[in-house]
DNA sequence: TTTATATTGGATATTATTGTCCACTATTTA
DNA sequence: TAAATAGTGGACAATAATATCCAATATAAA
């Protein structure tokens, strides 16, 4: 479904969104150990989401990763994969064709429209904030 | 979503199928010109299927590959799916933990899993049979 | 202004996936 | 039974994704 290197991004920016509730900036290490994650390729990640403008990074000592508390809610998912994996989700194709094109619709191209359109609507209807909130009440995890 | 390997065979069942139902029996050669795919690659691709008796393979001149008319509308999506990416379709998690666990779920089960049964159930649904009349119409298209 | 800390960015390594090559086997037909 | 044909299987190659290493940069605090 997403690259190994969403899932990252989408656990990482979960995490940051929840501590950044409790007012609490955090580092590389954090997130990786929060997360269960390579932390140099977790690294990159973070750049791309910084980048993005998705999250906040400061260097120095007291440094790290955050999220403004007052954005939180305004982060949907599909931001993040957007940032990651690009617009692959919502134009590729589910039989591996150049793009989906409906005008030239591969064999299940109807099908798996019902699915995408579902996806499509999860991911621009999920904030990151809500995610963070039942993470922070213990109802959900980041990592086994 | 599904493996480029799983794409291929889904894209071959169905036009095995389509040229089964006219009664002719295909080559490797005409799947991988049919389906715009690499050939030896494709031929890999095959024999899973093959071995999964998804598809029926005969050696010598005047073999090939072809599907029984008769069990056509048995083969569905679901299990091509399988026999290819295996069982992950159905039991990862959506972030990426070991596997998806109600008991102890990722921030986005509950959303995640929506999609999944839509997706679960489109998969078990939909029959080769339908989608290689669909194509054989010239509705739908397995290359571009 | 020195030191310590934390992210950044580039190079490199590893692994999985995708793709190729070729000799071998089975089978049909002449 | 010889020759031609078509799939099989194993080894190998190329590419993409994942992961690591380390020197450089920025910044805060002493
Ligand atoms: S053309 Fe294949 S999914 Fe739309
Ligand atoms: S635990 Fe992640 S999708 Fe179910």
């Amino acid at each position: 479904m997403f690259s190994k290197a969403c899932e990252y991004g989408i656990r990482a920016s979960i995490f940051i969104a929840e501590q950044s509730l409790l007012d609490r900036k955090v580092s590389l290490k954090d997130v990786a150990e929060a997360i269960e994650s390579p932390s140099a390729y977790t690294s990159k990640i973070l750049q791309r989401l910084s980048k993005s403008n998705i999250i906040n990074s400061d260097k120095g000592p007291t440094g790290g990763f955050s999220m403004d508390k007052s954005e939180l809610e305004k982060v949907k998912l599909s931001s993040i994969v957007y940032a990651i994996d690009g617009d692959t989700v919502y134009n590729g194709c589910g039989l591996g064709l150049k793009r989906c094109n409906a005008d030239k619709p591969c064999p299940v191209h109807n099908q798996f429209k019902v699915i995408r359109d579902e996806l499509k609507k999860m991911l621009e209807t999920t904030t990151v904030k809500t995610l963070a909130m039942d993470f922070e009440k213990g109802l959900t995890f980041l990592k086994r």
